[in-house]
DNA sequence: TTGTACGCGTTATCAG
DNA sequence: CTGATAACGCGTACAA
């Protein structure tokens, strides 16, 4: 049964149908140039030696291999796993696969694996975040690899970025708590090192406390990202250093074990305290109560890098760094802010059981 | 600034250093041996030029790719990404990388994909879900493609599973349920064509109910992986044919909409009905209440199969099929079935407010 | 329309 | 230890 024939090749083709090799490689890739009856003859023996052309070869012939590349920090997290399904759905449906390799969220380790997915033959690669290495966008460059950044915006002269404005959410956030009267905030962001999408959101939290005149100390803290994380930070927070009316969380991950935390604690949300997330996961319209929150749109980043590396693939079409809108969802999780230090009155209970029908009937958009 | 220079070759690396091309080759794949000085030589001059071996070139010659291929449903599903992430994890180290393609729910289009993968050059590929194809399996064979289908348990002959027992999970489950005086309880399942897992939990359900002599019309009920799906099969089957007690959910994604509609509808769980899930997702155990679900082995799944596929590929040591545990995690979204048609006495609210520390406190593993 | 000849870049083999 | 040579399998000028 188990026939150790070497995997027909091309001449074992052209032998049973009786042709050369080249007619053999002709009838397959370019059918119109060969006549009707060879062509027929080249397909059944083909069919008939379960023939498939040596990708390898192909690859070292044609100077390509129909292979791209994603780099991510994990694909643990929703958001980077459905930047990634986007992508390599799109890739897929233009005939390239996607090798997708995890680097953890410190970007100081992505250039030795693009490098990796280079020597390996990927023709285009996809980023999560900026790479601040000239040395690297440069070896990009004359290795002639498209590249696509996301999560962020462009700096001049790096890599094309397809992303939204960290900043600019982060600054729609917390506008929308002061205008409910919110102006000391605790900020629970995650991973900072090397991460230059937190980077961003804690810079433009602390400019804008700034601004206002508002102290930072103990009001910024890092986390991982996971549930258990949130509801540490906040707990230590809430019972230590008291006297914020919101929390501010740079992933709804944080937010859900903020909230979580919040009803073990017996605090309510948002009469006691308000909560903000970063993300938009499909839980977090269900949570109770339902989720203000920066609408990452992962999805789209993922489709238009695939679009724009497969034009330049395909084209030479220069990549343009495109900004998209990173929506701030205003639902429930977010209120007045009570005076510091003395619990809201209770506006009465039980928000969920009034709250029949459609999750997304109270959503806003900012 | 943009030199066309055509990537430099092993014979470029050769003249440069003044050594034939093999001597290259030799420096950079076995640098012992080769003489101290010349290998000092070789490499600097690669060092030079960038050079790195043509993978292409290298894949034709040696015959391996050192690529292998995913196929899965989707990554739009943590259970899917996280299996991924584990697999890519351990064959990154292995020094493999690992292309993925997703193919939906209906295993119907695997074989296509395997084969697209296949033609790509991959070595090895790990699958969700047997394949019940005897020509694939064939293919595979003759292909000498070691593979390895994950979340179900072995048919004869068919391809090597490492994963754990669906039927039985679903068992435990059910039997969990009785235990608490369940016997009129509702399936939620994921989408059925051709999805073996699915099939698998189903015929368990449906075995267990005909053996009670239990009636099993509308109790089972199809729905799509989402948490809106969830609120709607369980909103429609509350309200038009009530008479169960519980909610079996094959996701804790459904799961999660059950408990999600049950608030708004003011149905108490687990005093009016228990709610049953399937995965252990991370925010499982801080849904409110949190939820028993039976905890599948995705990330060990993952590793265990790049192990294998490894082993395979390195020493020819063939797959062995495994299986896993999934045990049952007890937790408080089930409790003892009220008398069908009349709610229970309501034991006094605010379980949350109760349940301060850690979340892990009252769980218990079956 | 088809066949012949060669090269893509690397590495295994064999001789020196 | 090193160099020459051939071959991995395919695709494409070029010639017929």
């Amino acid at each position: 049964m188990l026939d150790l024939k070497p995997k027909a090749t091309v001449a074992d083709v052209a032998r049973l149908a009786g042709v050369s090799a080249a007619t053999v490689s002709r009838a397959l890739t370019t059918p119109e140039v060969v006549s009707e009856q060879t062509r027929e003859r080249v397909l059944a023996a083909a069919a008939r030696l379960g023939f498939s052309p040596n990708p390898a070869a192909r690859a070292l012939r044609r100077q390509k291999s129909m292979i791209v590349g994603a780099v991510i920090p994990t694909l643990g997290s929703a958001i980077y796993a459905r930047l990634v399904n986007a992508f390599q759905d799109w890739m897929s449906a233009a005939g390239y696969l996607t090798i997708v390799l995890t680097s953890g969220f410190d970007n100081g380790g992505v250039p030795e694996k693009v490098r990796l997915l280079i020597d390996h033959g990927v023709e285009g690669v996809l980023l999560v975040g900026q790479i601040h290495d000239p040395e690297f966008v440069w070896f990009l460059q004359q290795r002639r690899v498209p590249a696509v950044t996301t999560y962020s915006i462009a700096d001049e002269l790096l890599i094309p970025s397809i992303g939204f404005d960290n900043q600019d959410a982060m600054l729609r956030a917390l506008q929308h708590l002061a205008e409910r009267g919110h102006r000391d905030v605790l900020l629970l962001c995650g991973p900072l090192a090397g991460n230059d999408r937190q980077v961003a959101r804690r810079a433009a939290f602390i400019g804008a406390m700034r601004r206002q005149g508002q102290p930072i100390e103990n009001r910024v803290v890092e986390c991982e990202y996971s549930i258990e994380a949130g509801e540490r930070a906040f707990r230590d927070n809430w019972l230590h250093a008291r006297g914020f009316t919101a929390v501010l969380c740079c992933s709804d991950v944080l937010a859900f074990g903020v909230i979580a935390e919040c009803q073990r604690l017996g605090v309510r949300v948002p009469d006691d305290v308000s909560v903000v997330g970063f993300d938009d996961l499909e839980f977090s319209a269900r949570l109770n109560p339902p989720l203000t929150t920066i609408a990452v749109p992962s999805e789209e980043m993922g489709r238009r890098a695939a679009e724009a590396i497969v034009e330049n693939l395909r084209q030479g079409r220069e990549i343009l760094s495109l900004t998209l809108e990173a929506p701030l969802i205003v639902r429930q999780s977010t209120g007045v802010a009570r005076v510091t230090g003395k619990p809201a009155e209770s506006k009465g209970k039980a928000p969920a059981a009034s709250d029949k029908g459609s999750v997304r009937r109270k959503e806003r958009q900012v």
